[in-house]
DNA sequence: GTATAATCGTTTCAAATGAAACAATTGTCA
DNA sequence: TGACAATTGTTTCATTTGAAACGATTATAC
């Protein structure tokens, strides 16, 4: 009567989703960071914004953050950097002028050119090996489980972690 | 005769693999991390620690930075804080007495075991939405990846940057 | 309308990080 | 054997980070 505790099913490091996730971005981070800093000169918060101006500019500092999940004061001081660097602009919007909307200097335009070149062949060497129906299958789970954390609240705490008896078996299909 | 440079694909960031993986990566990290200290009072870097204790334990720091890639600095004062707080034990192997060996103590092990109720049912709560199978194939292609930065050596430069022509078809299988 | 709350971006400051140097040990090669 | 290289883990130190406070602007409530 001592053991009132379930154990539930046991963690499973390499079958866990977010440790695998975790260590492959880190590897591909610090990879990624080194090719970008050879090749253009930009550390990686730098380069991140750059990307993001080319695929959406022109944005906000804000819309920067929400793209890149990175923190806001990372990204303000990036920006900082890019703009004394001459390579990118901001200007205040016109109807919110809270709202400094950034974009590319010319030259500024040529260095992200690099840096798309860049990105695209790494990846392209990156990915040879896996066949590109699976790729398509990578983004499109990337996608649901990035759906998951944006709409989907938390997890309700308790209950769940002492849960003491096996879940029941799914029931047959269309029952 | 004043563009000699091809362009190649653009870069779409939206359906770029390592853009996809750091953004989710790091919702998933910010989520877990808070988890990991409201419920166990660890901040990440021992959470980690004490996770890779938990799957392979008894190991040594170096393995638990193999195991993450975490910085091997980052590790290190973990493992000092986890020794001080009482929940992991060092000692060193007598065959090779650079190595630390690590374990947890009983009260360690009673954290590890609140750790891992969290992360499995974060983790069920996280992936509830995409069906078995493409956990399965998502694990797998991750595996493949991470097999990728392990192995090959690194992307060969330029060259592959400059290509102008689209890359040939693939021969038709066992030529 | 005014007061109050919310949002955008910057800055401050304590804490975390990571590159490099380091001591301690073991491996290698002559 | 002995010299030199490689590995393990820690520590130092300059840099980076991120939480919180902030000023400036706009939205909301009354």
């Amino acid at each position: 009567m001592s053991k009132p505790r379930e154990n539930g099913p046991p963690l499973q490091l390499d079958r866990f989703v977010p440790y695998r996730l975790s260590v492959l971005t880190a590897k591909i981070t610090a990879r990624l960071a080194r090719e970008y800093e050879k090749a253009v000169g930009l550390p990686l918060p730098e380069a991140r914004v750059m990307t993001v101006l080319g695929s959406f500019r022109p944005v906000s500092s804000n819309a920067v953050v929400q793209h890149t999940s990175m923190d806001k004061a990372t990204v303000s001081r990036a920006i900082a950097r890019l703009i004394r660097l001459g390579l990118v602009t901001r200007k205040p919007n016109s109807r919110d002028r809270r709202l400094l909307v950034l974009d590319f200097t010319p030259s500024g335009r040529r260095a992200y050119a690099r840096l798309a070149r860049l990105a695209v062949s790494w990846e392209a060497w990156f990915t040879a090996e896996i066949p590109a129906a699976e790729r398509e299958r990578l983004l499109r789970t990337l996608a649901r489980l990035n759906g998951r954390l944006d709409t989907a609240a938390s997890l309700p705490p308790a209950r769940i972690l002492v849960r003491a008896r096996p879940r029941p078996e799914r029931p047959a299909k269309r029952p």
